[in-house]
DNA sequence: CTAACTGTTATATTTAATATATAACAGCAT
DNA sequence: ATGCTGTTATATATTAAATATAACAGTTAG
């Protein structure tokens, strides 16, 4: 897995990490039951403090995400890819009503959105 | 102009000022040249630091959305309604852009985006 | 059992952003 | 002159985020 946090950035690290590991998990590349990085060890890979990555995987735990066993290490909980989709359609449908909220204020026509949208969907590929 | 500030929100009382205004701008609710409430007096209202509400006014006055002239007050600043429109377009693509990447990777179909699209352009009418 | 990994807990400290309070200063207008 | 405007400087309080350190505890392979 591939953790890349910024420190300049206005999320915070242990965010950051939660994020990452939540789209690994939602991508599959993080399997169900699969060991995550121990907490020391990816600390010292990105060089941050031990606690910093251990709040990151309590709130993990707290969510549902992942499960830590004492002396071994925690593991993708499973049964939650239906769990974490719920959650990006949440996070998608907060971004859609900022957008519906400041179109309208500002006048900006559901055309011109969908347009916008259109394009930056096609670029991806 | 009817500002309304939470002191709970995680989004800073400046910030939230400073979105207010925008949107008040945008809306036309605040025409061209228009006076805009004294910093003192949006303190007093708001019950809030004076220099809450000056943090405020001199970013928005740094990002080219009002002028202010010591001893007289703040103004809308003129030929801004393009200015604000740009902005506000640049904040939809930024939610466009976390949509379209969180839609990648967790496999979620663009005609399941739009359909959430439609459902809530549809709801506010 | 021991060594070397895991995670846990507690404590202290640092840093930066946010917000407040206060006071003195300066410009504008009636 | 009075009473509005904004300005500047200083000091302070609070909170979130992050770090450092150390001692403790569970797991596993040898």
């Amino acid at each position: 897995m591939n953790i890349i946090i910024s420190n300049s950035s206005e999320t915070p690290i242990y965010e950051q990490i939660k994020q990452a590991i939540k789209k690994a998990i939602a991508s599959n590349e993080l399997k169900e039951n699969e060991v995550l990085p121990s907490i020391r060890n990816l600390a010292q890979n990105l060089r941050i403090s031990v606690m910093t990555v251990k709040k990151s995987y309590d709130e993990l735990e707290q969510e549902g995400f992942i499960k830590t066993v004492q002396g071994k290490g925690s593991y993708v909980a499973p049964q939650n890819l239906e769990l974490i989709k719920e959650e990006q359609i949440k996070q998608i449908e907060k971004h859609i009503e900022k957008i519906v909220t400041i179109s309208q204020y500002a006048g900006i026509g559901k055309d011109e959105i969908i347009e916008l949208f259109d394009y930056f969907y096609g670029e991806q590929y």
